[in-house]
DNA sequence: CCCGGATTCGTCCAATTCGTCCACGAGGGC
DNA sequence: GCCCTCGTGGACGAATTGGACGAATCCGGG
């Protein structure tokens, strides 16, 4: 996965600023060659532009501007009051403070733009997202105000994931999913971070959200057997109030899967605090990208043939 | 490894936009040297429509949409092979099958297609939303799987408002907003279309999302006079614990923000159980359409002056 | 310091869009 | 009926756009 940083430098290449003003990188070519917008050559003749040059074309031609963070540019401006910088080396921590701040524009901007560089969701929750929950998850215990933070970051993240989701849906599903957090867990980034996840991989994910109880999950994965039943099922476990019986409902859970031939994957920071069967067809961890590949190596495969 | 990533923030030409709507490329054309139609162009002078205009034109000129796949809208592939049956004489009855039935895909196509045809997001919500979701709560009552199908359709509408709630950003904000669900309170729906009502008046919208203290909201609404305070505060009360402890600090924080010149609103289903001032620039109801009218009437007007 | 994968080079070319003009048809006033 | 106006959409040569190609360059990790 290329991590490319491009977020410091100051020189644009011509693909870079046409995916931040909508045009091709063959237009921004031309325009260079026509003289319309001033560049640099590096000594082997790559092109290179100026930040300042490129917004002074931005605005001479009027152009739209759809990814300012390319550019290092905030657009918001009480974020410019708030003394928020971006550009700085480290991608995840700019994409930190954006959502620190409340900045849900910025944060937006950042993500899709990686996004669209290549980096996929679950790698994208893996890394920024993760880390940020959790320097945040810090702040709670430190700070008053960190509640506030928190709350605020949740439901920009709950968006972004949405966002984020809706972007990889297949348009032809190869399989079905369903899963959520279990009874007692009120985290729903995970499961939602979960369904996105499995969109990118070409399935069809419910997500039944937070604070679901074992026995409906159950149902619904197994419950009716006229519907076609799912190819994966996973459990979030986040936080868990009843260790010993969720670990029986759980176990019983996999075990009919297992039986069923469904696959299950089980995560979430509490997660080791249950027993339940392990086995070839049980993904237990806290990667998504780890997901993906069991994903893409179990089920998929097997769905295809 | 590629996935379908079908995703293009692109800007659409005039035979875009002409195909989406059947209309010819010459009216398009014409409409936008008219003004009626915002564009932006290349720097070679080529005609470019973002996609949020295009949809803002569509609505208020009534226009069919042929080809929503072209607004990046998806295209319902298996709502015919699910067998669920649409365009009975009730369109709201429609909605509230595909809820029920976890037809996510079908349930989006049909309020995004209401949506275009005019219907604003506060119609929407107070409309086949929230009569969906009251039917499904009565489900609850009755039917074991209700839980299930309350989580799903929960998902899917947590989904459905935040698209909506993108489609209808504002650019340029007229003001700011900010609000969440009171403390013991879990239900997050509520307060996610308040949000995307505000966008849709023109406010920046904060949610921090269900189960906030008063104590984290009036810190985030009046704490840091540095910041510039909102012009609005909301809080969504669907489910009270402790009706007393609320009602004072309810009370308190609607004082400080009317002392703040901040108008506030309050709605949900246990409201009525709360005691607090009220006033002008107090706001109390169910209706989303009516906090719709109240925010352009009270507060976007004086936010203009 | 070197290597391999990712990016960009220059170039070509088909498709699209430009601005403009004009034919067509629906409606309204006389 | 007649004429005028207005909105529509097709047609035109000229200009612009953006995708594709093999070769060259860049850059991060061993």
């Amino acid at each position: 996965m290329t991590m490319n940083n491009s977020y410091q430098r100051k020189l644009l290449s011509p693909k870079d600023l046409a995916n931040a003003i909508g045009a091709s990188e063959s237009s921004v070519k031309r325009w260079t060659d026509q003289g319309r917008l001033e560049i640099t050559r590096t000594s082997g003749g790559h092109r290179r532009i100026a930040v300042t040059e490129a917004i002074r074309f931005i605005r001479e031609n009027q152009l739209p501007l759809l990814q300012p963070e390319v550019l290092g540019l905030q657009i918001d401006v009480d974020s410019a009051s708030s003394g928020i910088e971006v550009g700085s080396k480290d991608p995840d921590a700019d994409f930190h403070q954006l959502l620190l701040s409340g900045h849900d524009v910025g944060a937006r901007n950042h993500l899709v733009s990686r996004f669209l560089k290549g980096e996929s969701v679950a790698a994208l929750t893996d890394g920024p997202i993760r880390s940020s929950m959790e320097k945040i998850g810090w702040t709670w215990k430190e700070r008053s105000e960190g509640i506030f933070i928190e709350h605020r970051a949740t439901e920009i993240l709950a968006g972004l994931l949405q966002d984020l989701r809706q972007l990889v849906a297949p348009t032809n599903p190869i399989g079905r999913a369903i899963g959520g957090a279990v009874a007692g867990d009120p985290y729903r980034l995970p499961s939602l971070a979960v369904a996105a996840t499995l969109n990118e991989c070409g399935l069809h994910a419910v997500n039944l959200g937070a604070n679901t109880p074992i026995s409906v999950l159950r149902q619904a994965s197994l419950g009716d057997p006229s519907d076609q039943p799912p190819c994966l099922v996973w459990i979030s476990v986040s936080e868990v109030t009843s260790p010993g019986e969720t670990s029986v409902d759980v176990s019983e859970l996999v075990r009919e899967c297992l039986a069923a031939s469904i696959a299950v994957a089980i995560g979430g920071r509490e997660a080791h605090r249950l027993e339940f069967p392990s086995g070839d067809e049980v993904f237990q961890g806290e990667s998504l990208t780890g997901l993906a590949d069991f994903v893409k190596r179990r089920v998929v495969r097997t769905n295809r043939d």
